[in-house]
RNA sequence: GUGAGUGUAGCUCAGCCGGUUAGAGCAUCUGACUGUGGCUCAGAGGGUCGGGGGUUCGAGUCCCCUCACUCACCCCA
């Protein structure tokens, strides 16, 4: 074979479409009823923009993203997320003078460099949202309630929603240097991915699998004590919003963020069918990040859903297309040419239509009709062309009902049913 | 970037210790008292056995290299 799909990247096929319009579908309802609003954002950013709200250090910005230089010499990057694009559109385009909320919606792929397996790719698809310019928590627990509801409606179940702080620019340093100053003592029991993440991302180590780290953590500052009075403050207020939502929901104070530009609120969710990629959706609140775009300081909150880690989760539960209402099966060049006639009249009417452009048998034909689901079925030879009249058989009942051989009055035949 | 596994028909796979024209099921197409589908039966098309090199009288099978895919780590939706 020639050519083939990028590696990570994949083609979705007609067989596979139904279930990302049935997601794309419920979503939209649901943002509706929320007061949301689509946007569409440009794949390409000019790099700065990922860089400086994602993160210099970030794995994302140090080895994942599909950067070049266009043939301007400009280094122009493909979205690796979002919420960045996002927030360059808001900024540009003053958007914050809007009454606040301000609430957005999007949908499309993203980009990663990474190594490929089960439910990750190079090219995604998210279905993000982003509420501006409140910082009260019931937005936070509205857009977690909100996401809920999507997910619900999509058809899943058995999710695990986590929530938790991770403080502002003015306690998270102060954590990490307690939480660094108590690891630092013991460093050398930890295995060497930890070593190695205590000085790029120590809050990391507190999420680590393997057993001996579990142990070695034990007595390790937790984080929500160390949030200052205001984070404290807002992340009791988030829970009990979420509580009075009924929104089910665990803390897990380790919930790590691999963006920079997160502050207090944060959250997953989780799925326990799938591999080791298990989190489905994803988000947090971004206080100062409008402000370092050089817009007014105006707080915000979004999330993303994976639609490749939602898709395994439900496609075997959503149904297939059917097939055309109408398939002629034309016996003779005459007939042929009548058949091709009406099925382009009663296209323009309105019915899925579909006729035989071979001389094969009848026999074929049926099998042709019978394979492609059509819901009824005309047969016209000689005979029919003669009286003007023909035979409709219904495909599934075998009923059949004789009618002129005219466009009208076949529609009404079909439309009735 | 690191590690492991797998590459044979459109799909899922079989192919023994190396041995003659490489198979099956499904799918596609055709046919079964020449105008009626699903079931059944018969037949046809479709393969440089991922690619290259080596060993051998002989390689789908053994060895080396390479490419691709998959899963996991890292990290993440």
């Amino acid at each position: 074979m020639k050519y083939k799909t990028l590696k990570g990247l994949q083609d979705i096929l007609p067989a596979e479409i139904s279930v990302w319009h049935h997601i794309e579908n419920r979503a939209r309802g649901i943002f509706r009823n929320y007061g949301y609003q689509e946007i569409r954002l440009p794949i390409l950013e000019s790099t700065d923009v990922f860089i400086r709200s994602i993160g210099e250090t970030s794995d994302i910005v140090e080895k994942e993203m599909y950067t070049f230089q266009d043939k301007g010499g400009r280094s122009v990057t493909l979205r690796p997320e979002g919420t960045a694009s996002f927030v360059r559109a808001y900024v540009e385009h003053h958007l914050y003078n809007e009454p606040a909320p301000q609430k957005f919606y999007y949908m499309g792929p993203m980009f990663r460099y990474e190594r490929p397996q089960a439910f990750r790719y190079r090219q995604f698809y998210q279905i993000g949202a982003e509420a501006m310019g409140i910082d009260d928590t019931k937005i936070d627990a509205e857009i977690i309630a909100m996401l809920s509801n999507i997910l619900g409606s999509i058809g899943l179940t058995g999710l695990n929603f986590e929530v938790t702080s991770i403080g502002c620019k003015k306690c998270r340093p102060d954590y990490r240097t307690a939480l660094k100053s108590f690891l630092g003592s013991r460093l050398d029991k930890f295995c060497g991915d930890c070593q190695r993440r205590y000085d790029a991302n120590p809050l990391r180590i507190l999420d680590c699998k393997v057993p001996s780290c579990i142990e070695s953590r034990k007595g390790s500052p937790p984080v929500l004590d160390h949030l200052c009075g205001e984070c404290r403050e807002h992340f009791e207020s988030l829970i009990s919003h979420l509580e009075l939502l009924e929104v089910p929901h665990t803390v897990n104070p380790n919930l790590v963020r691999g963006l920079d530009y997160y502050t207090k609120t944060a959250f997953e969710v989780s799925s326990k069918n799938l591999g080791s990629q298990s989190a489905v959706a994803a988000g947090g609140r971004y206080d100062s990040m409008v402000d370092e775009f050089g817009g007014p300081p105006t707080p915000g909150i979004g999330f993303a859903i994976g639609m490749e880690r939602i898709i395994p989760l439900i496609k075997d539960s959503v149904g297939v297309t059917a097939g055309p209402d109408l398939f002629f099966c034309p016996l003779g060049a005459a007939a042929a040419e009548k058949a091709f006639l009406l099925t382009e009249q009663l296209r323009t009417e309105g019915l899925w239509v579909e006729t035989n452009y071979d001389g094969t048998s009848l026999r074929s034909q049926m099998r042709k009709a019978n394979r492609i689901s059509a819901g009824n079925v005309i047969v016209i030879g000689d005979e029919e062309l003669k009286n003007n009249k023909i035979i409709l058989k219904n495909m599934t009942t075998r009923e059949e009902t004789s009618s002129a051989l005219e466009a009208k009055e076949l529609l009404n035949l079909i439309i009735r049913k």
